[in-house]
DNA sequence: AGAAATACCCGTACGC
DNA sequence: TGCGTACGGGTATTTC
């Protein structure tokens, strides 16, 4: 469960059960998802603390502790949600909460490649991110900044976090099919218009993920068991070989920055 | 020097 | 059984 949509709708979700319940214990059994303290320095830390705000920056799902921020990466796989009981919980949990109400909150990740981190600062475990698509201050002129004369395809520099945060392999692909940009197409090169597009376009792409809750393909479940919708809402991602369903072409997947890559040759011409 | 491109890494589940 | 791939992103190395 990656992505900002996804995060998004986890965020909202923990909310009601999260703010004001406190923390009574903290088990893991993968001492390697818990940065940058040992588990008995971290639990002796957080144990006491009361969930204040729940929000997100990023991919981060932040959590406003009294003294701290815990803050969850899910990376590919993870998963964040909050159950009775302990048995409740799916094969995959390596992290977990004990709270005062007798409930747990549950990190499960199938791959490990999540992380749970606990400071006083964002910065102290994510620095040098960008901008938030979905804030006010996200204007196009900022975009247009920031693209300045960067070399680098479209494509990498919307998957960098550094340069946009919270844009992944999804949305970078939905985006610039709705902005009828090839993702290889150099940053610089852009018009004014299209970078007009894009910056529409991101927001769009980002936003109907949200609204449709996630997406959820292959094994991905929300914990619940139920399904995100993103999915059947989608353009170009994961959808080679299907027509376009602007202009009938076919799909096309290629590999950009190691990652899977869908566009419509129509649609979004090279350069 | 610095930006960009490339390679590799991390555990595991799943479809073919 | 084995292999390729996966919604992420850090680090190291090489290239421009």
């Amino acid at each position: 469960m990656p992505e900002l949509p996804e995060v998004e709708t986890v965020v909202r979700g923990l909310r009601a059960p999260l703010i004001g319940r406190t923390i009574t214990g903290v088990w893991t059994d993968w001492p390697k998802v818990i940065r940058p303290y040992p588990p008995e320095e971290f639990a002796a830390r957080v144990v006491g603390q009361t969930f204040r705000a729940i929000n997100r920056r990023a991919k981060y799902i932040l959590c406003q502790l009294d003294h701290d921020i815990l803050a969850i990466h899910l990376k590919m796989t993870g998963r964040l949600y909050v159950s009775e009981a302990p048995e409740a919980a799916d094969r995959w949990v390596h992290f977990r909460l004990a709270l005062d109400n007798g409930q747990y909150l549950h990190f499960s990740d199938a791959r490990r490649f999540g992380r749970v981190f606990l400071g006083m600062r964002l910065e102290e475990f994510a620095p040098n991110l960008g901008p938030e698509p979905l804030e006010d201050s996200f204007t196009v002129e900022v975009l247009r900044e920031r693209l300045g004369k960067r070399q680098r395809n479209i494509k990498a520099l919307l998957l960098d976090q550094s340069f946009i945060a919270g844009v992944g392999n999804i949305y970078a692909d939905e985006a610039l099919f709705r902005a009828g940009i090839h993702p290889l197409r150099r940053a610089s090169n852009l018009t004014e218009a299209e970078i007009q597009r894009l910056y529409e376009t991101i927001r769009a792409a980002l936003a109907a993920g949200i609204d449709y809750e996630g997406a959820s393909i292959n094994w991905y479940r929300k914990p619940d068991g139920t399904a995100g919708k993103s999915q059947e809402h989608f353009f170009v991602y994961h959808r080679e070989g299907q027509p376009c369903a602007r202009c009938g072409q076919l799909i096309v997947k290629i590999r950009v920055s190691q990652r899977g890559t869908h566009y419509c040759p129509n649609c979004q011409p090279e350069a």
